[in-house]
DNA sequence: GCGACAG
DNA sequence: ATCTTGTCGC
């Protein structure tokens, strides 16, 4: 049976046939495309115009199903321009390290689904500050070939000393003896948010970007209306089930 | 070996 | 991520 042309279900797209199935084999994918991420001069200078999409995605996991959006933003007015969503079913496990596995299908069908090209795309999560050097907005900027930032809320397993505690104040996020990204103090005195490069962009140009992007609340504009817009793509499609 | 651990 | 109302404050 075809659905009825009366329903108004949103299509729920299946997991690519050759997704990675187990750890192993996501590890495997990652150590063979960390080598492709660039992170020379920004593609993007901070302050320059253009637009920046924002990706995130939640999930319903009682039904196995994850909800995608991508907000485009306008890099100098910060007013949305266009917004996008895709439903999905859940790709992979959460596996802290993995959580591209998790999201990248429906995050991709979404970003095709807007009618322009990027020119920065903002993620929740890491780039280059991740154990293979190979986090979600690294992962998204190389499939995709867009600039990319990661803006995380949390420091994950990496160590930092607090930033000052004015806007704009900064301290390195490290792996080791390495900087793997920022933790940035987007508002005065609120918990810093963490920075890395994804793609085709550099540490400082990251940083840059992220309070350009934030100028009201700790989390970038980016972020939070990909947050809202998912969201209620889900509660829709509960709604409409 | 055990715990910690982006979303 | 998600479970979740009202409430304090600019």
């Amino acid at each position: 049976m075809s659905p009825s042309p009366e329903s108004p279900c949103p299509p729920v797209a299946d997991v690519p046939a050759d997704w990675p199935t187990t750890e192993a084999e996501a590890t495997a994918v990652q150590e063979m495309l960390r080598g492709r991420v660039t992170q020379s001069s920004a593609a993007v200078e901070p302050g320059a115009p253009g637009v920046v999409v924002g990706v995130d995605v939640a999930y319903d996991d009682a039904r196995d199903l994850v909800a995608a959006a991508a907000v485009a933003i306008d890099l100098h007015s910060l007013v949305v321009v266009e917004a996008t969503t895709a439903v999905g079913r859940i790709s992979f496990p959460y596996v802290p390290g993995l959580l591209a596995f998790r999201e990248i299908p429906t995050v991709l069908t979404a970003l095709g689904r807007l009618s322009r090209t990027p020119d920065l795309v903002v993620c929740d999560g890491y780039g280059l500050a991740h154990p293979r050097r190979f986090g979600l907005a690294s992962h998204l900027g190389v499939l995709t070939g867009l600039p990319a930032i990661g803006v995380a809320k949390n420091p994950f397993a990496f160590r930092y000393a607090p930033p000052g505690e004015r806007r704009g104040d900064s301290s390195p996020l490290w792996d080791g003896d390495e900087e793997v990204g920022r933790a940035v103090r987007t508002q005065p005195g609120v918990k810093p948010v963490f920075v890395s490069v994804g793609h085709r962009m550099t540490l400082d140009a990251a940083c840059a970007h992220t309070l350009l992007l934030s100028p009201r609340f700790r989390l970038p504009e980016t972020t939070r209306a990909a947050d809202g817009a998912c969201r209620r793509a889900l509660a829709a499609l509960a709604a409409g089930s």
